[in-house]
DNA sequence: TAGGCCATGTAAAAAGTTACATGATTTT
DNA sequence: AAAATCATGTAACTTTTTACATGGCCTA
């Protein structure tokens, strides 16, 4: 009764119809593909895992928004899927809506919250620790970038500048926990 | 058999585990309690539903974290959960731990990274949008702390200002976008 | 020939949300 | 008298992860 539903409504994408349909929108591709792709880009701010990608796949196909063809490289097989004209409107419909997810879980901030329960010692363990976590972070997508040769890339410098930011934050509130 | 592992490692808190087990060592409350007290603190990067919350207590009662006693209001039915000496020990020893969740889900920087589907005009668009949401949501946080007069809240300063900084990378996004 | 990558998939479990049912108390 | 809030809980569902099974291809 429910699972008719994304059929109903083809405009309708799951979050992780997003992702996927998006990734085939950008080119032809497989699931690996798409796992590969997600797992070096979108997975900093939105993942995906094989038990989602391939049942959403066939799901995206039921739907007519993506077409599958097999093209096996030599008795490897192997599965790639096109967007059609009625996916590329539903990727469009979707990137022009207004409703926007944003969700966000940070277990140091957690931590932080509870100081209370800790001494001060402790809380400036924390906080350095999440320093350093955040400037290592910085560092490791600023490796990315150059590996993969996409250093202007504007999302890409998003979370560079994001992880930047968070270790001068904690950074700063270490200065106020020592000086105090 | 993979229930009772909860039970035999008392001190791995799943991660509703862990926010409601905080709450309760903060002080004494109901599962109401904690569902109202997350839902204007933790839940902007930890949130829980009845649904988790509920259950949650009654695993931690289980494990022997809190101990729980009627206390009604009236005729009004109610139980108050307090931390345990076991319970305290279990906090303390997550809040030390190393290991740190972060992950983010940002559906707005997932629409940038498919930027090229839209047209300069829509880019433009969606940039705005980001800005205005991320300035709303700044005030928004601002207002949370005047009314629950914790303004000089460290985790509400870094959920502020965290905010901040987001609008003000898209408005220089913006500017590079209409400047060029 | 071993190890790593390409490739597809599923089963089971865990995590989380939504919507409802129920009823008392307090405030307007 | 109505509406809001306090309070407990569950059932059904959706979402997501984890772990596994299977097997071909490539290269050192």
């Amino acid at each position: 009764m429910k699972n008719t539903m994304y059929l109903q409504d083809m405009s309708t994408l799951t979050q992780t119809g997003r992702v996927v349909l998006g990734l085939v929108a950008l080119g032809p591709c497989t699931g690996y593909d798409i796992k590969r792709i997600s797992d070096n880009s979108t997975r900093f701010f939105w993942g995906a895992s094989y038990g989602q990608i391939y049942p959403e796949l066939r799901r995206l196909e039921d739907a007519g928004l993506i077409r599958s063809s097999d093209e096996p490289r030599g008795h490897l097989r192997r599965r790639v899927y096109r967007i059609t004209r009625k996916g590329r409107s539903a990727v469009r419909d979707w990137l022009l809506d207004e409703e926007t997810a944003f969700e966000f879980r940070d277990e140091g901030l957690l931590r932080l919250f509870f100081r209370e329960l800790m001494t001060p010692a402790e809380r400036l363990d924390l906080v350095r620790a999440r320093r350093a976590w955040f400037e290592h972070t910085a560092a490791y997508f600023r490796e990315i970038g150059q590996e993969l040769d996409v250093e202007g890339d504007d999302v890409l410098r998003y979370g560079i500048e994001l992880m930047k930011w968070n270790a001068a934050w904690f950074a700063e509130l270490e200065e106020r926990l020592t000086g105090e």
